[in-house]
DNA sequence: CTGACAATC
DNA sequence: GATTGTCAG
């Protein structure tokens, strides 16, 4: 009788432990857990097949928002520090995401060949160099748009290569979004709309913002009105391979009017308000 | 000139 | 795997 009494007496407290686990887990999944949507997610995009042209594809290596009509992703976002850089050599295993709901279709690794355009990287190979798994990851046709070559090899390359010069040789901690937007790009084969017989979109324009934080791990709260903030706009034609990526620079802003996305929405409005402003000049 | 990175065939 | 092209050192 005794141990029935005490039993009485903790249920109250397994109750209220219990809720607030019960709360916790339901919680958990509504938020953007991801470390690469620490500064916001652009589209609001979510995990559910009701928004196919808005589908949250959360992956350890990067995040991205999905679209099913145009089949390449409308922003993919990515955090960029030391911890990620390392000597795994390129894997090349370009090939189609089957962590797509299943009766969408799959772009496949093959689908860009003889189009004129690349398979441009979004999260590049080079900024996933600590494990094969990891590097592997950015070959998924998810992580790709059609990128004409002199855009894609030229002064986009040039910009991933300062990135990562800014995380090797100057201690920096990156968070970039990028993707495309608009219809119709220039390749080598002249330009085109679509792409595998219509089934993928070619975007008029590519784009990326880098927060460049001078404290890895500070996230939000790391991010001040002194903020560096990179943001390039620039066509998906050819004829711009020798074109230095400064020439390409525009405000966050001017990023979010052609879009329509919302970036770097976690940071308090006021900061925000000054930073997307502001077109970088260093 | 070489190595790293972006690709195609 | 071989080849092409750009860039940084």
């Amino acid at each position: 009788m005794k141990k029935y009494k005490f039993f009485n007496f903790l249920l109250p407290f397994l109750g209220v432990v219990l809720l607030t686990l019960l709360l916790h887990w339901q919680k958990a999944p509504a938020q953007s857990s991801s470390i690469h949507l620490t500064m916001g997610n652009p589209s609001g995009a979510v995990t559910n097949t009701s928004y196919p042209n808005n589908y949250l594809l959360s992956k350890s290596q990067y995040a991205l928002s999905y679209n099913n009509t145009t089949r390449i992703p409308n922003w993919v976002s990515w955090q960029l520090n030391n911890s990620w850089l390392g000597s795994t050599p390129r894997q090349d295993d370009f090939r189609a995401d089957t962590s797509l709901p299943s009766g969408w279709y799959q772009v496949q690794g093959t689908d860009y060949q003889g189009s004129g355009f690349d398979r441009g990287h979004m999260t590049p190979s080079a900024d996933r160099t600590n494990t094969v798994t990891n590097n592997s990851a950015t070959f998924l046709m998810t992580n790709m748009i059609p990128q004409a070559p002199d855009n894609n090899q030229g002064p986009w390359a040039n910009l991933e290569n300062y990135s990562r010069d800014l995380v090797v040789n100057q201690g920096k901690e990156l968070y970039i979004i990028s993707g495309g937007y608009g219809s119709g790009g220039t390749g080598s084969n002249g330009t085109k709309y679509t792409i595998a017989n219509g089934k993928i979109q070619v975007p008029a324009r590519t784009w990326k913002v880098i927060v460049v934080l001078d404290t890895p791990g500070s996230g939000v709260s790391g991010v001040t009105t002194n903020t560096r903030v990179i943001a390039v706009d620039m066509p998906n034609s050819q004829g711009i391979r020798s074109d230095n990526w400064k020439t390409y620079r525009v405000s966050v802003d001017s990023i979010e009017s052609n879009t329509g996305y919302n970036f770097l929405s976690n940071v308090s409005t006021s900061i925000q308000s000054v930073i997307e402003a502001r077109i970088d000049n260093l």
